[in-house]
DNA sequence: ATGATTGACCTGTCTGATAGGTAAACAGGG
DNA sequence: CCCTGTTTACCTATCAGACAGGTCAATCAT
């Protein structure tokens, strides 16, 4: 007559371990009580135990370190999570655009406004080397890639970039499959030389007038090519 | 002389079991061997095989059955995830503000443009409570929050809906630490009608501006608001 | 003092045993 | 022949004990 739990052991455990941290207002680096003990304090199996830490460490909530402990992680570490499930269709991919828009729109706008000297440096190099591998030739996927995370840390808000960043991976993800390289790249190539030109003058308008035009080469490639 | 791997073994068994569904192809609900087979497979121990599909769990590759099997699940599915530090200053706010201003400012653009009858209905009958919990003086925070979701889902694009979900968690996470209920939804409370209005009214424009408006006041509290 | 050694304390991993969930095959009763 | 309850094979859930190996500090020999 054992009361109904449908929820694992392992689940149990996790929640009191995160309760017990939040109780004992345990920070970054604090150790908890060694596995045996633990097991103890719950009551449970020593793989109960171990499953629920996995899953902890899997959440980025705890450290286990071989030998020394387990040890609590920075708990005021926010994550955001999304999911995202991935049709290769031409909605999809518009969706995803208008995202993109979005958050580089404004990376852009904060980036005219933030940008340092050193920065732009960094970039026109970036562009430089893009140029070269475009005369070359060769895959400028990379370079591509590289330019806009140096755009949007001139943003200067570690947030917004924390999320394009996450975000950009699956906008690659994403282009790659249907696209490849074929044409995408050489429709937007002129305007990450104009962008960077406004944004280097601190031309905020210039600069999202630019990068929109960008994004409706892009817009326009996606429903003009049959999926 | 046994060779170096600080890898823990149940990362290896994490790695190889993604490797074999990549390599079987398995989709959406194929079920994977039985532990035992598995065990078999890598030659490890249960513990360790449990460890790591738990891990797998956690990051949704697999879904494991009590009394059926371990399952793939959507791998198509595509998640996005970010660490944000979480400092309580005026810095971080804004850098918040920022974000939600292009990710909800590009939301409101579109709802404008898509929303239906339909939803026109149930922001207006949100709207009503929202007006009603204001008279009689309660907390307007979860009304708030439901306002601002209702107009999110009314954009019609499921990855910004997504995007914007996980992060509006950590935008009120935030917010209701430092400036809490006080004032705060005081200042933005004419603009959701003004706001709403518009965008019952497609006018993509008008709706943006009162969107600018809300955010506008919000930055000004939070610049001078002593943190 | 210093450098090697030892031992206490941990995590890593394996294994055998038991409990209990699930579904399909199977056996009777209408 | 269909419905239903039971058996059975296959799984996961969880525990407990054992051994291997990492870590660190106290200890001991030089």
């Amino acid at each position: 007559m054992k009361k109904i739990q449908k929820i694992h052991l392992y689940e149990q455990v996790s929640q009191e371990l995160q309760n017990y941290i939040q109780e004992k207002e345990l920070k970054e680096g604090d150790k908890l009580p060694s596995v045996e003990r633990l097991t103890e304090m719950f009551g449970v199996g020593r793989s109960s135990l171990r499953e629920a830490l996995r899953h902890l460490e899997a959440n980025e909530i705890v450290r286990i370190e071989n030998g020394k402990g387990v040890f609590v992680r920075d708990m005021e570490t926010f994550r955001f999570t999304g999911k995202v499930k991935i049709e290769i269709e031409r909605n999809s991919l518009l969706s995803i655009l208008d995202v993109r828009r979005a958050l580089e729109g404004k990376a852009i706008e904060l980036a005219a406004q933030r940008i340092t000297p050193k920065q732009i440096k960094e970039i026109q190099s970036c562009l430089n080397e893009y140029r070269r591998l475009k005369e070359k030739g060769e895959s400028t996927s990379k370079i591509d890639f590289t330019f806009h995370q140096l755009v949007n840390k001139a943003a200067a808000n570690p947030i917004l970039e924390s999320v394009l960043d996450s975000f950009s991976v699956l906008y690659n993800k994403f282009f790659d499959k249907p696209l490849g390289n074929a044409g995408l790249f050489d429709a937007t190539y002129p305007y990450h030389f104009t962008m960077f030109d406004a944004i280097a003058a601190h031309d905020v308008a210039a600069a999202l007038v630019e990068f929109n035009k960008l994004m409706d080469s892009l817009e326009k490639i996606i429903k003009t090519y049959e999926i």
